[in-house]
DNA sequence: TGCCTGCAGATTGTCAACAATCGACAATCC
DNA sequence: GGATTGTCGATTGTTGACAATCTGCAGGCA
């Protein structure tokens, strides 16, 4: 269940397919959400394909899917920035979480086995492991690891690439949130009253916990946004600039 | 609220700029959706090129688009098809509907005004028009728009999208389903209580509906794809053929 | 001064040709 | 005869050049 590896019957791994684009695309993903592109930098296509030292065509194709997830927008002959997200977009971002993650745990909760349970306390070790060595980005990278845990073990595909699509979003936006304000990343004992949760037998406490997990979030961002608005890429009314 | 179109100043709506890609893949997916391009079909890009007589440049971007958006697979150097749907697709899809209306309904709520209960009637009353013509086609459009309305009034621009996605998969189930076997469209009674529940004052109630109106659905699919497994591009592992 | 007009540079959109890869068929070997 | 291997056509991946469009700025005019 928790096994994402490819395996064959000979044991070799099935080596993946590899066009440019498609490494174009993963490196521009990991570009934007590490912060390297931050929101709003302009993304203009003969830099970059020189800078990956291809030509225009495949750089154009990885734009359009990162366009199409929603980390990109282009105006036609004009040129791509990198999303900025506003207030509004940070609220939706958390209001969906919600959501989705419940209906995660709902579907994921009748197939939570002995794997499952080692597998979210690894995570959550990770986690705190992350935190005090106060890596913070690395930090950042195990708590979605850690939510992320349950929309694996759900076997909920469409809720697979759903959680994916939000993700990005969130990480782009802690990014930006975190780099431009040396904000603390998550805190040490965050996510203890979430695991136990997940752990135990009831499933109403489970949507209570997830609930108030992020409503707490939700408020520290409420919070910072009205302190510090139209930084960081993160503005007001969603118009770069 | 309600009103999608984009309006300025000066009252004249703002032509959108359009590019090639933009038309290709806004006439691929309604050929897609239409089913002119049935599930499992295989994309040619040399030939759609010479069909949109355009290069096949535009075109590849425009398919990348719809790669993202779920309609169609590529595998690299071998060629891309229209998805086919699986037994476990569909089942998914219905699940994710009820977990996002419900969700809609809770933020569209408490801003239900004379506008939407209005709009609602009528999109309904469209529903009924479509259902007595006998045009089952239009009949599943209407049904869409129908329920395509609280997502709209929720205001939530991240769930709209989400709608967006899975409502492309839902109609081109719906598509290869009909087609394959002039299956009747919706009832004409089906979404009374429906309707009746979202201009009530009970939001539980509306939950209970919209589990119970999905599960309506749900168990009639699952009882058509144990008599009719393996035809109309519905596969049952997810491989096409 | 303030505003409109037209130019220049930069950037994106589009095209047609070339290279890499795949799937299937046929030839060959055991 | 069956399986392996080489070859061929078809399709996709990639490239570099050309055309269309937008933004910013200089210049002219009221």
């Amino acid at each position: 269940m928790l096994n994402s590896a490819i395996s064959t019957p000979t044991g070799l791994g099935r080596l993946p397919k590899s066009t440019f684009r498609q490494h174009i695309a993963e490196q521009l993903r990991a570009a934007i959400l590490s912060g390297a592109l931050p929101p709003g930098a302009p993304i203009v296509e003969t830099a970059l394909a020189g800078q990956f030292q291809v030509s225009r065509g495949p750089l154009r194709e990885a734009l359009r899917q990162l366009v199409e997830e929603g980390l990109l927008v282009t105006v036609p002959y004009t040129g791509t920035h990198v999303i900025t997200l506003s207030v509004e977009d940070v609220r939706e971002i958390h209001s969906m979480r919600v959501t989705l993650e419940c209906f995660a745990f709902e579907q994921a909760w009748h197939k939570r086995d002995a794997a499952f349970r080692a597998e979210l306390q690894r995570r959550h070790e990770a986690l705190i492991a992350a935190i005090d060595e106060g890596d913070d980005r690395a930090a950042i990278l195990a708590e979605l690891e850690l939510h992320g845990l349950v929309y694996e073990a759900s076997g909920h595909r469409l809720l697979q690439r759903t959680w994916s699509s939000l993700r990005g979003r969130l990480q782009l936006y802690w990014a930006a949130h975190h780099r431009a304000h040396a904000i603390r990343g998550p805190r040490r004992d965050g996510h203890e009253s979430y695991v136990a949760a997940a752990l135990g037998d009831d499933l109403e406490a489970m949507r209570a916990e997830i609930t108030s997990h992020m409503r707490r979030g939700g408020e520290q961002t409420e919070k910072f946004l009205r302190d510090h608005a139209q930084v960081s890429g993160i503005s007001k009314r969603g118009e770069p600039k």
